[in-house]
DNA sequence: AATGAATGAGTGTTCATTCAT
DNA sequence: TATGAATGAACACTCATTCAT
């Protein structure tokens, strides 16, 4: 498919490195959506044609290689509320970036629970996920609190964790009709004054 | 077929199968209390002091024994339910059974992630929790419904789950302040006219 | 159904022990046509609505039970012998005597096996059915001998085990078919001048 | 996708690998012998100094572990039916080849029983077993057939089947009577004209 | 005598993790 | 650096057998 040089030999090594990382976490990803982020590490490894050994040396802890796993689309999570808060009254975009979160976490079987787990092996997970989302979303509730369309006081580390839960469902419909309860107790309709 | 005295003595030997019955029960809830509802079946039996045969003849899946545990508690807060209901106005009594509830949950680790695991082990718990609550609340919720102050529409088992699952965290106060929010959302400060 | 006197209270044990008796030889009976001769103890208890501890005070040994299960059975084969061989000249007797043999073995799931398994739970089995039936055949065979229609030196015992052996399979054509073979090379077709 | 020597070097450590699985299939085939083809797998890997999980690596059903013990000892006995046909007349061929089998089966304690048990963890070994000889005495019954040695019309299956019973005994020397009697029903002395 | 509760050894099986090559 | 073989702890579950009542 693609064409390399011949020669460098020591950049091939880099692009079968490179190769390797990019079919684990493509086999992570396929795992865990079928089978769960507890999906078995042998089955990850074999999905991407590669040792074991291969995953622990790139990621020593399940944590690490669910991160690198979700890396992206968590930025893309995260870089979405940039944009909604840009585009949208503090509410609104804080509606709307909830059904993205609503679909990243449950699309991903077993990720809320993790992140709650209390699993040393998902340790890591939450402090990641918060890090990433919790500025931005902190800043959409920050302005939703000066204008009085969102109630203060409610850090968006629990929002973001209250959301995660209640995606976690296996009915999305149900799931969404409680996350926009959510919203309604956490937004008033109109500015106020 | 035999005519057998009325006053049946119901065969002795109870003291000792009560007593293990109770042991059993005392450490599955110590177990599942510190060890999460996935708690090894050995631990509890060595727990109670007890070949794990015994667990075994007493509880043979694993949701029966947790069923079992949870009990007393579940019927007390279904009971709950319904003292609460005569004696506050529905956003309030459904308010207060809140607090009960997350208590409950709270308590127990992993009970809120078995309820959602889609594991078989579990399969018969979210029937039998929702079969004794979901009723109770229900008329919680169509009292508010009636008279407004609660929003029609959502049905008592997505409000159980998402409470369950709001509870479920590791920290009571911030728990507390989500499921307040979603109590929020769910009712109206005054009786509509 | 069968009318008791009312008094007699000892003959009533009596009566109760042979029911008991009898409804434990039926529930091993059914259990070891279903399951085979390892069906476990619990489930004929529970088939003859009994104990456990019942079955085992009659018959310590599982071996014990499955000979009085299958005593009747075996005395009727047995005695099947001496009739057929009053009735026919010894190679048809012996021959017809295999069809009884077949179908007492062929219907005991794993009756075959446990004769031959050495397996100390079974040990006195072969000893109980050699010694009922052997000599029966035996006559037969010496009669054969006599007459020269029967292939002499040939120990009942060693038929016996063979017809048990050959009897065992699932398929009851294709068992017939290799006991009318090994039936073929013990007889020949008209005696011997 | 790229090219490699076509002198592979097959992968290292294959040296530790051959050493264990020998040592798996030693060991297994001396567990057989002595407790039954039922033997524990625990005890299987501690004869081979082995984990246990290494055995299940290579052998993830019981029956591929049987196979694999039994495969040279199976092969042989084929082809000594191949030898034998092309040296004798079929049905000294068949009576010689009876007794290979039958020193196959006799020395293997439980084998004869796990083809016929009907458990699905022996499941595959009729047709392995089966496929493997079959063919090959079908041609000697065949040829048997033809000049009127051996009776025709009784499938190479049945014969091995049965074969396999009767030479499962603890008895050798009464086996063998036995066999043999079964192969003189199946065989006449001389070609019929 | 009858009951059935209790025992606990035994077995199959899975999987995270290490490490020799 | 990659490989994947090996390890062995862990767990669920069954069942023969004992024994207090």
């Amino acid at each position: 498919m693609t064409v390399e040089p011949a020669a460098a030999e020591p950049r091939r090594k880099r692009a079968d490195a490179v190769r390797n990382t990019e079919a684990v976490l493509q086999a992570a990803k396929s795992a865990f959506a079928e089978l769960g982020v507890d999906a078995p590490m042998r089955e990850i490894s074999a999905r991407a044609g590669v040792g074991i050994g291969t995953i622990y040396r790139h990621y020593p802890q399940r944590s690490d290689l669910i991160i690198a796993v979700f890396r992206r689309e968590l930025d893309a999570t995260a870089a979405e509320a940039d944009r909604l808060a840009a585009e949208h009254a503090p509410a609104e975009a804080l509606r709307r970036w909830a059904t993205s979160l609503a679909h990243f976490v449950g699309t991903k079987r077993g990720l809320a629970g993790a992140l709650h787990s209390g699993d040393p092996a998902y340790a890591p997970l939450p402090d990641q996920f918060i890090g990433v989302l919790a500025p931005k979303v902190q800043r959409i509730l920050d302005a939703g609190a000066a204008d009085g369309t969102i109630r203060a006081g409610v850090p968006a580390k629990d929002v973001i964790y209250a959301l995660s839960r209640l995606a976690d469902g296996r009915d999305d419909e149900q799931d969404g009709l409680m996350i926009g309860v959510l919203l309604d107790g956490l937004t008033t309709a109109s500015p106020q004054p």
